[in-house]
DNA sequence: GCTATATTTTAGTCCAGACTAAATTAAATT
DNA sequence: AATTTAATTTAGTCTGGACTAAAATATAGC
């Protein structure tokens, strides 16, 4: 009986269920995920081979990989480790959001089950994590929001930020300064061609332009 | 600047440090070290002779181990990391005092300054830990506490129980169930001979008879 | 002072997980 | 179809930190 998962495995796992997860639905190549995890290539095919020989994973070589259910599994409790640990950071010790995501990186892997059930309780069994994601539940079950990218919203339309990429501490900043936060309402003013910014009304407030990468990064639910 | 220390040397160099303050003072020797740790001989001669290099302790061989300046401030750094964790586990989060260690060793390496910062901030910059030891500051000073062992008080003597050991959790949960606290009052009624066990009044109530090891861990303030 | 025993160190191995360089395969262009 | 380029895999190396077995040293008893 293999049981024994490392802490590598689990990063790697966690990548690639989220690189599984892009909306553009491509293949998880071998370079997605070296680039992702700021590794060589050769490493991450070295560890791809390791998980595929614990059945982890799929391999198709010179293709890509895909997660089995229990390489799913274990990538979606690794996924609420982080996401429980981000949120008790807001919450219970005063971090902004932009700063969760690298301690809970570190943190995740030392924890107990214990401790992530306390977290849990004290947080009050949250369903939805610290930049609006949602939190896998204990048994591996997760919901899907359907959010749409603020991107893709049309001309407009007003929504309102439900969601954002927690992986870019300085976008998230920029984001807080502009007055972007969850439960914020957007609207789209108009769309420069050209994959140039957007035109956008803030609240009730004031307008701003902003760059299509970070719009790209701020998931939405559009308002009626 | 070689300013690399690994987690496997912080815990070297912190059980170190605490086998250098035993109550007996002999010299702090490899099988000490390693029996201490849970590993072979070899490996801590081995590491010994790495944190050495680094000019962390000085090595006589086949003698002994003597952190220095250096090494003591690290040591004393992960002390003080272990110990706000588990008070901030004990406060925080429910765990009971026999349940922290396992989970701080964990954590300690996972932890940022400004992770130690916040638990400080939150729980008042505190002094004494979970066990009652002193944590020690910052900037890397301890206060001596000056407690004695339990198993050293004379018979008749009234003391007040200021500190426990933390690595055993099956001996704190027998102190737990025997009403044996933190600020609770014993007063030595008799010992039996050949390392026989005490006889001890708790508090202002029952009576009891305490093995010979248990009364080691546990440390005392005579009250006059 | 010699010998038995215990402790410590040395020497060499193993493993995980990173790396580089070289070889292979796939995709894109002509 | 042949060639160029990009992506991937293979092969082999390195490092940290553990291990065992064997050698060296220290201590105790006579």
């Amino acid at each position: 009986m293999e049981e024994s998962i490392s802490h590598a495995m689990e990063d790697y796992l966690r990548t690639i269920y989220k690189l599984g997860q892009r909306q553009d639905g491509g293949p998880v190549t071998t370079s997605l995920i070296a680039e992702k995890m700021d590794l060589s290539p050769a490493s991450a095919t070295n560890m791809i081979k390791k998980l595929a020989e614990l059945n982890l994973l799929a391999h198709a070589p010179y293709k890509g990989v895909e997660l089995t259910n229990s390489g799913t599994k274990i990538a979606l409790e690794t996924i609420r480790h982080h996401r429980l640990l981000e949120l008790y950071l807001t919450q219970a010790l005063g971090y902004s959001w932009d700063e969760v995501d690298a301690e809970a990186d570190r943190l995740e892997h030392a924890i107990s089950e214990d401790f992530e059930d306390r977290i849990d309780a004290a947080l009050g069994y949250p369903t939805v994590g610290a930049h609006g994601e949602s939190i896998p539940s204990k048994q591996g079950n997760i919901e899907y929001s359907g959010y749409r990218p603020l991107a893709d919203l049309q001309v407009g339309k007003t929504a309102v930020i439900r969601e954002v990429s927690d992986r870019n501490p300085e976008m998230l900043r920029y984001m807080d300064e502009m007055g972007l936060q969850l439960g914020t309402d957007v609207e789209i003013r108009s769309k420069e061609p050209f994959k140039g910014p957007l035109q956008l009304k803030i609240g009730t407030g004031r307008d701003c332009s902003l760059g299509l990468e970070v719009a790209q990064h701020i998931f939405v639910e559009q308002i009626a």
